[in-house]
DNA sequence: CGATAGGTTGAATTTTTTCAATTCCAGTGG
DNA sequence: CCACTGGAATTGAAAAAATTCAACCTATCG
């Protein structure tokens, strides 16, 4: 594999740098200290921990693979080392409700800890590599080095946080607002996690979103049709390709299909349209820039 | 005013039986101590704690008060003794968006916790009594007092899954199947809290209900009127008298509107329509009973 | 008692969904 | 290696759901 390539999430849903720096082998698994699982949460972790003794295991999942269904009994948290994963509910018809789409960092299961039941079903959408936290353990430790209990408490807050700009955006966001926001912070989710913004994959099925995003697959397939006929973003299949990510920030709703419609020529002037009914004050991005490539942690 | 009678919500906007129990004058304040706190919450409280030295304040808030702000530096969590609240997200033009309405034994603020920054604001709907929990002081607190750890997990937690529940519902429910499972949940609220689930008062217009549900005040409105007209409730205003609570607990949507309009007779049918449309094993509720009215606690 | 915010209702319009018809692709087995 | 197959994705047209705009009503509060 060359360091730079087009498939770069693929690589982090089998073995990632990542997963070979955050861990190490020990009894043919992986194991990491409270270090690397701070570091992984962006948790500073106040060097203090001398913790080579404190190991917490990971464990591997196939795609297609649960890592926990709703009622069962709650006894580990999970924190997403590698791959990319959503969690679901599931409504008396046996529906799924996507909640959300975990990756690296992402920590699982706490909606189990009310109840001491999981109230939610994750499913791995890629090989994943996941850290195991014994919740008893964890809060004991909490004890003891403090930076452990603010972790976890910054991280439910945090996860409750993101929970509240959903519900904001499913309550006044159009199907179009939603989808662009959508792809928005996915792209700040891979930057993150040193992948290119600019270009990626997504790893579920238009249904998934649309179910994440509360709009049908339809909905989202003619969403991102009309976003790469204006020129915002590129879509072949599941490669999205980010060209004006100031307008997808901020767009409300697209421009009246007219004059989308009129003629392929006026792909600028729509795309101006798009920015000014978004009520934003970024400039139009200066056409299709070479798309960023993979840098490879 | 007497034990039994109408405007029993109204009640707990003031002075409450509730706000007596738990609190104790002192300094011309009111404070509650561990055990009053757990029980509010209901958090078993395992006896062992003997802290009438640690004590919390009460501090009471005017209806339309702000109890925090977005941006506003986080150090306390409060904790809902009486009255009614709702929590909002302001867009960038000044747009609220509901997201909750805390009331007795909800926890507020818990969005603070992780960028030390209320990420949402608080505005009390009536006169409200909420008891102040300095943040630093709790967990300090916590791990002295393994119950009162588990409770702030536990509650916390709690809140996850409510908001889990609230994006499913936005994710998937047609307009009237989110006003039906409002009610509900208002009336399971007013129950827990020693109300009458079968009357009560909007605390809310119109208007935050809409936004708390993703739609319009309209929507609402007119959703409220077709219940009203096929018998599932009854609307005055904000006075509402649930009807039959076990077809709105399983209502996916109403039937066609001409099967309503045909006639004012044919309301019993209409509602059998709704129960059969709601897919639910309930039997259609007996007519309209009389309403049962407060059981002051 | 008039001003005003909240609430209801109707009609037109817009948005989103539903249904249906293809097309595209990845994987499988001949 | 290539034709098949079935899930995923796209696209169009019709239908349904929800919003918008507007008019009007009704409580409440100075």
């Amino acid at each position: 594999m060359l360091p730079t390539q087009l498939s770069e999430n693929r690589a982090a849903a089998t073995a990632t740098p990542q997963s070979m720096e955050a861990g190490r082998q020990r009894q043919g698994r992986l194991w990491s200290n409270l270090k690397e699982v701070c570091d992984l949460l962006h948790i500073p972790s106040a060097a203090a921990i001398n913790s080579e003794e404190l190991l917490f295991q990971h464990v591997q999942f196939k795609t297609g693979q649960r890592i926990h269904t709703i009622g069962q009994p709650f006894d580990t948290l999970y924190i997403v080392n590698s791959g990319f994963l959503k969690t679901v509910l599931i409504d008396e018809f046996g529906n799924e409700q996507v909640l959300s789409f975990p990756m690296k960092g992402d920590m699982l299961g706490v909606d189990g800890i009310h109840s001491c039941q999981y109230a939610s079903e994750a499913v791995a959408l890629s090989d994943c590599d996941l850290i195991l936290l014994p919740f008893k353990k964890l809060t004991a430790l909490g004890r003891v080095h403090l930076e452990l209990e603010n972790m976890m408490y910054g991280v439910m807050s945090r996860e409750l946080v993101r929970e509240q700009a959903m519900i904001g955006m499913l309550g006044a966001l159009s199907a179009e607002a939603r989808v662009a926001r959508f792809l928005v912070s996915l792209a700040e989710r891979f930057s993150q996690m040193g992948y290119s913004s600019k270009l990626f994959n997504l790893r579920m099925t238009r249904h998934e979103i649309g179910s994440y995003l509360g709009l049908t697959l339809e909905t989202v397939s003619r969403t991102l049709s009309a976003f790469n006929e204006i020129g915002l973003i590129t879509v072949d299949q599941r490669t999205i390709g980010i060209k004006d990510p100031e307008a997808l920030k901020t767009l409300r709703r697209l421009p009246p299909s007219r004059s989308r419609a009129k003629s392929a020529a006026s792909r600028s002037k729509a795309a101006a349209d798009a920015a000014a009914a978004a009520a934003t004050t970024s400039t139009a991005a200066p056409a299709a820039q070479p798309a960023q490539l993979v840098a490879t942690a």
